[in-house]
DNA sequence: TCCGCTATATGTCATACTCATATAGTAAAC
DNA sequence: GTTTACTATATGAGTATGACATATAGCGGA
């Protein structure tokens, strides 16, 4: 269920996403393996479904990332279809991804604090 | 440890914060007391040190939510110091607060996947 | 009266995200 | 042979959120 704008009193909120929490997961796909974008989309919507991602975000991620030196791409033609840009990861972006991944970690220490502190006033709900 | 503008790759990054947390927060506290301003920032801060947090931001954000209904607000003058803005939690607040809370649950379960992905593919690092 | 603390507020800017739209190659249907 | 659908990348415009600076003002103590 996302809350979308005018259905309640938090609408303004999308579902209270992660900041740049893009990044982190391409950079998590590509440690498996190259990718270049359309896959990438169809990557992160199989692990999430209910939030599809948006192409322009993606590809123009992907453009930034490069520009800072966390991935590398070339052309791949050859292949049926359009041309496709196929991205890799750079030693940057290693070092990127394992720093970016204790920002999350502090990030779920807060998710977690603010949850604990929820479910102390109001109960779990029935959750575990 | 935040990293900082020019500190290293993910320099755009201020910490993988989630967007609009500063809201549910605000109802938590509330939910506990009616509180003004200044009080909020303060234990906004006792709870997470580490990231203090944005004057603008919080007021805006208060004068928001009034707007929107989930809180009220009048001035409480009398004491000691300039007038304060006293806020109390509405009832729709509190149904806010609800469906905020369910949103960051799924944020977390979202978070949980990338750091279980992530672990799987690189280990904990001594991590429990 | 100057300084520091309390308290609220606005101005401005950058970034992240959303939505719409453009472009183009391929392949199958009609 | 052209229309449709899918693959694939990209830009333009607009909004929302957050970051940083600064303004204002009451109060108490040095």
């Amino acid at each position: 269920m996302i809350i979308k704008k005018g259905e309640g009193c938090c609408s303004p909120e999308p579902g209270s996403r992660i900041r740049g929490f893009i990044q982190p997961w391409i950079l998590l796909l590509l440690s498996e393996k190259p990718s270049h974008g359309y896959e990438l989309l169809e990557r992160l919507h199989s692990g999430s479904p209910e939030t599809p991602m948006d192409t322009a975000l993606l590809y123009r991620t992907l453009r930034q990332m490069e520009a800072d030196g966390m991935v590398r791409s070339g052309w791949e033609t050859g292949g049926n279809g359009p041309a496709r840009r196929l991205y890799e990861m750079t030693g940057e972006g290693v070092g990127c991804l394992h720093a970016w991944t204790m920002n999350l970690r502090r990030t779920r220490e807060r998710l977690d604090e603010f949850i604990a502190v929820y479910e102390e006033r109001f109960g779990d709900g029935g959750r575990s």
